[in-house]
DNA sequence: AAACAAATGCAACACGGTTGCAAAATTGAT
DNA sequence: ATCAATTTTGCAACCGTGTTGCATTTGTTT
């Protein structure tokens, strides 16, 4: 059974061609992608409404997270698998998004130092997100 | 003089009536404004184009800046005097964000710890969000 | 294969944000 | 104070993202 069939079931959502197609598209891809990138990668044409309301679904299962990175479109990533449930999106890793071709990747395996506020905020969660240069980028002139 | 007259003739911007309003909103409010905040909060009724010139002109000087917080609107919020210009957005400080009411305040006297990345990124500028309660919500149930 | 529930697509819309252009307001020089 | 040069403003019109309601299609269960 495929990847993106076994989560779809685990999560128990009904198997269909389109969110197989959206969610391979989250599986082979390494940075988090906007309805425009969805639309854009995937060659079997949606209507606009059904990827929107896919990636709702799959966010409310907790399959992807929204990746804030200033941009102007909301962007998801696949959450890794054992953190994330429907009930509670455990997304406190970095993300870091390149200024030239804007992609945002997460990078899970560095842990956020912990900051302390003043008292009159009460902190509930805290992200990191850092800009720069990607792999790809760095090297072009 | 006032301190929005100031601020406007040290950055060689032309002293109109709709700049010092919005100029002024922003010095007496603590935190983050987007567009619609403006719009609402201020009583002279201003075309939406003139409002958004005027936030990407003021950006431009190094009087606002703009902040992230995962709304689906750009918000802004005063520069602390000397550390902005026209050239460089000097940005590096806390944003704190309210899950109820959903203000967001620049929190300027804590210091981000510096966090190192794996070599593939060449991080440029750092940045940390945190959301919890405000003072105001903290108490409220 | 039938029946039910859920997913899809279409039309239509709401809202944030932008562009081009003509009218109005600010500034500097006389 | 007035006039001209330059900016700023407002209007109309537009684009893109994201949403809602509803009829049709598809997936699943028996």
């Amino acid at each position: 059974m495929s990847l993106a069939k076994e989560i779809l079931k685990s999560n128990g959502l009904k198997l269909t061609e389109n969110r197989r197609v959206i969610l391979n598209q989250f599986i082979s891809t390494e940075y988090a992608l906007s309805y425009g990138d969805i639309d854009s990668m995937i060659k079997r044409k949606l209507d606009k409404v059904t990827v929107y309301r896919t990636l709702k679904s799959f966010e409310e299962n907790g399959i992807i997270h929204e990746v804030v990175d200033g941009g102007s479109q909301v962007k998801y990533a696949l959450c890794n698998s054992n953190s994330c449930s429907s009930e509670n999106h455990n997304d406190t890793h970095i993300h870091f998004k390149c200024n030239d071709c804007e992609k945002t990747y997460c990078i899970d395996d560095i842990m956020i130092p912990r900051i302390k506020l003043p008292s009159q905020f009460q902190q509930e969660s805290q992200s990191v997100f850092i800009q720069g240069k990607c792999e790809k980028c760095k090297t072009t002139i």
